[in-house]
RNA sequence: UGGGGUGUCGCCAAGUCGGUAAGGCACAAGGUUUUGAUCCUUGCAUGCGCAGGUUCGAGUCCUGCCACCCCAGCCA
C-alpha cells in the first residue's frame, strides 16, 4: 500500500473484493456498475457511490459500466442523461460500457415469460388499493390475490396482450409468485411490470410495460457480468429479491449486492425529491447552483474534482449512519488549493483609503510573488497608487489591542505595499465612512519601520487600477444541520442569507481570469468566475470557500 | 407486537488468529509568518451503547437488555 493510501481508513467492501479476488472467485475479475436513474442531477452522495465502485474496479484492474436505471419513463429524461455523464467524466471516472436498463427490455420481457411459464410469476388485476389491502402490514402477513392461481398459460395470454397494449394503465400487473406471508414484504409477491402507455425517452413507443427495479436491476447486473453490485443500505432487504430471481432464472452470472450506507451531509438536503423542490420552486439558481450539493453545483463552485474525490475517500465507506460534518468538505478543498491556487487581492466591502502625501498622479509598479512558497507559480506586477479600496472589516476608529488591522492613528502595512497611518475619516450625512484619510512611510517598501512594529497587513486594490467586479459569497442554504430530519417545511429552514452579493474591486489582472482557474484572494479565501453569470466587462466571482479565520473566532469569544 | 441494519473521542473512521484503542476533521496551546492563511510542535477515548459472563487477558467470544435507522410505490 503506498503512502498515500494510507492516509485513508480501509473499508469492509474492499475487504470483501480483495478476499474475492484472492480466492479466485469471477477468475478474479471485477466488475462494478454505477446505475443512477436519470431523473434529476448527480450530488456528492451520488459521488461516494461513484468512487466506490469506479474506485473498486480501478483498484483490482477491473472495470465500471455505466447503466442508466431507466425504467420509469415518467419521471426520467434524457437531457438528465447527458448532465449525469458530464458530472461523471468531470469527476475523473472513465466507464466501460454506457448501457441502459432498457437495452434490455427484450431479454427482460423473455425472462418474464419464462418464469410465467413456470409458475413463477402471475398476472394480477387487483387495483392498487385492493394490492395494498392484500399485502398485510409490517406485522400482519398479506393474503394472496384471487388471480394468484391463474394457469400459467392464462397468464402468458394475459401479459402478451399486456405487451401488445390492450389494456389500460394499471388495469393489470405482473408478479412474482414467492410468498405473501413472507416477514419481508418485498417477498410478498413483488409486482415485476405495470402498464405505462407512455413514449419512454430511449425507446420511444416501443413498449407500453415496464420493467420494476427489483427485477430488471439483478438481471441487468448479471447480463453484464458485474460481479460486485455495490448500493446503498435501503437496498438491503431486497437482496433476498435480488438473489430469488437470479435463482430461478438460473443465470449463471451471479452478482454479490453489497449495501453501505449513504452520506449525510451538514446543511443540505440530499434528497433527489428536495432538491428538484428548490430547482423547480426557483429556490435556487438552476441544478447547478454554487449552494447545492450536486456535482453540477459545486463545480459552478469552484471545488475541484480532486477535492470531492478526496473527501469520498476520507470519509470512508460502512454501514453506520454518518452525518458528514461540513468542516470536512471544506477541509478538502482547502487542502487542495492551498497549493494550487495563484495569491491575489481582492476587496468584498470597499471603503476607499486616499494617501495624502503620495503624489498625485504617481504610480509605482510592484513585482510580487503569486503564492507565499511555490515559486513556480510566478510573480505579476501590481500598480500603487495614491487611491486604494481596503476593506470595511480591515479599518475602525477605534480598537483594542487585538486588533491588529487599520485604527484611527494608527498603521498598517497595505500588503506587498507600504505602511499607511489613518489620521481622519469622512463621513456622509448617515455618519457611515466613506473616505480614510491616511499618510504612508515613503521608506517601508519591502521593509519594515525604523523603531517601531506595524503588526497588521491588509489587502488592498488600486481604486484607479482595479477592476469593478461582483462577488458572491456563500453560506449554507439551511439553517439547520440536517434538514432532511427535520419536520418543518423546508422553506422555513432556508437561510435567508445563503448568499450575499458584494459590489467589490479586484486587481486588474483577474480580467484575463479564465473558468477553469481558481484563485486565493488573500485573507479573505479562494474565489473563481461564475460560469453561469460572469461575462467578459462584468466578472462575477464565487467564493468557493473561506480561509480558515481564527481572527472570527477570537471576536466571536470576546462578544 | 414483523423483517433487515447500526451503535469505537464533538464529526468521520481503523481495529486480521481475543493481547492491552490508528488516522483524518474539529478543537486547544505554543512557534514561524508582509495572508489573524499556510507550515511546525504539543495536547485531545484507563475508554469501545448498557449489564452480566467466559478468559491470565475482550472493542474483539457468549447471554440479556437499550437506543437509533430502513421497509407496507403498479418509485429507484
Amino acid at each position: 500500500m503506498s503512502s498515500t493510501e494510507e492516509k485513508y481508513p480501509g473499508n469492509f467492501i474492499r475487504n470483501i473484493i480483495a478476499e474475492d479476488v484472492s480466492n479466485g472467485k469471477n477468475e478474479g475479475q471485477v466488475v462494478t456498475r454505477f446505475p443512477p436513474e436519470p431523473n434529476g442531477y448527480l450530488h456528492i452522495g451520488h459521488a461516494k457511490a461513484i468512487c466506490l465502485s469506479f474506485g473498486m474496479a480501478e483498484e483490482f484492474s477491473g472495470a465500471t459500466n455505466l447503466r442508466f436505471d431507466d425504467t420509469n419513463p415518467l419521471k426520467e429524461s434524457a437531457e438528465f442523461k447527458e448532465a449525469i455523464k458530464k458530472d461523471i467524466a468531470w469527476l475523473g471516472f472513465q466507464w466501460k460500457e454506457e448501457k441502459n436498463a432498457s437495452d434490455y427490455f427484450e431479454q427482460l420481457y423473455q425472462f418474464a415469460e419464462r418464469l410465467i411459464q413456470e409458475n413463477k410469476a402471475y398476472v394480477d388485476s387487483l387495483s392498487a388499493d385492493e394490492l395494498r389491502e392484500h399485502r398485510g402490514t409490517l406485522t400482519k402477513p398479506g393474503k394472496d390475490s384471487p388471480y394468484r392461481s391463474r394457469t400459467p398459460e392464462e397468464n402468458l395470454d394475459l401479459f402478451r396482450r399486456m405487451r401488445s397494449g390492450e389494456f389500460a394503465d394499471g388495469e393489470h400487473i405482473l408478479r412474482l409468485k414467492i410468498d405473501m406471508a413472507s416477514p419481508n414484504i418485498n417477498m410478498r409477491d413483488p409486482a415485476i411490470y405495470r402498464i405505462r402507455h407512455v413514449i419512454h425517452h430511449q425507446t420511444g413507443d416501443e413498449w407500453c410495460i415496464y420493467p420494476m427495479y427489483d427485477y430488471t436491476h439483478c438481471l441487468s447486473d448479471s447480463l453484464e457480468g458485474i460481479t460486485h453490485s455495490l448500493c446503498d443500505l435501503s437496498f438491503e432487504d431486497h437482496r433476498p429479491l435480488y438473489d430469488w430471481v437470479l435463482d430461478q432464472l438460473a443465470m449463471n452470472c451471479r452478482p454479490q449486492q453489497i449495501e453501505f450506507s449513504r452520506l449525510n451531509l451538514q446543511y443540505t438536503v440530499m434528497s433527489k425529491r428536495k432538491l428538484k423542490q428548490l430547482v423547480e420552486d426557483n429556490l435556487v439558481d438552476g441544478w447547478d447552483d454554487p449552494r447545492l450539493p450536486t456535482i453540477a453545483g459545486l463545480r459552478r463552485r469552484g471545488y475541484t474534482s480532486h477535492s470531492i474525490r478526496d473527501f469520498c475517500r476520507r470519509i470512508g465507506v460502512t454501514k453506520s449512519d454518518n452525518n458528514v460534518e461540513l468542516a470536512l468538505l471544506q477541509s478538502c478543498i482547502r487542502e487542495d488549493l492551498e497549493d494550487s491556487a495563484p495569491r491575489v487581492m481582492g476587496v468584498l466591502n470597499p471603503i476607499k483609503v486616499v494617501i495624502e502625501n503620495y503624489p498625485e498622479g504617481q504610480e509605482e509598479e510592484l513585482t510580487v510573488a503569486n503564492h507565499p512558497k511555490i515559486e513556480e507559480l510566478g510573480s505579476r506586477k501590481l500598480i500603487f497608487t495614491r487611491e486604494a479600496y481596503i476593506d470595511r472589516e480591515d479599518f475602525r476608529e477605534e480598537a483594542n489591542r487585538k486588533y491588529k488591522r487599520l485604527v484611527l492613528g494608527g498603521e498598517v502595512r497595505l500588503r506587498y505595499g507600504y505602511v499607511i497611518k489613518a489620521n481622519e475619516v469622512t463621513k456622509d450625512e448617515q455618519g457611515e465612512i466613506v473616505e480614510i484619510r491616511c499618510t504612508y512611510d515613503p521608506d517601508t517598501l519591502g521593509k519594515n519601520p525604523e523603531g517601531r512594529k506595524v503588526r497588521g497587513v491588509i489587502h488592498w486594490v488600486s481604486a484607479s487600477k482595479g477592476l469593478a467586479a461582483e462577488i458572491h459569497v456563500y453560506d449554507p442554504l439551511f439553517t439547520v444541520d440536517f434538514p432532511d430530519a427535520d419536520e418543518r417545511d423546508y422553506h422555513e429552514l432556508m437561510n435567508p442569507e445563503s448568499l450575499t452579493i458584494h459590489q467589490g474591486f479586484v486587481e486588474r489582472g483577474l480580467g484575463e481570469a479564465t473558468l477553469e482557474q481558481r484563485f486565493q484572494f488573500e485573507r479573505e479565501g479562494y474565489f473563481c468566475l461564475d460560469s453561469k453569470h460572469s461575462t467578459a466587462d462584468a466578472p462575477v466571482f464565487n467564493r468557493i470557500v473561506g480561509l480558515r479565520d481564527t481572527w472570527a473566532k477570537i471576536e466571536k469569544a470576546g462578544s
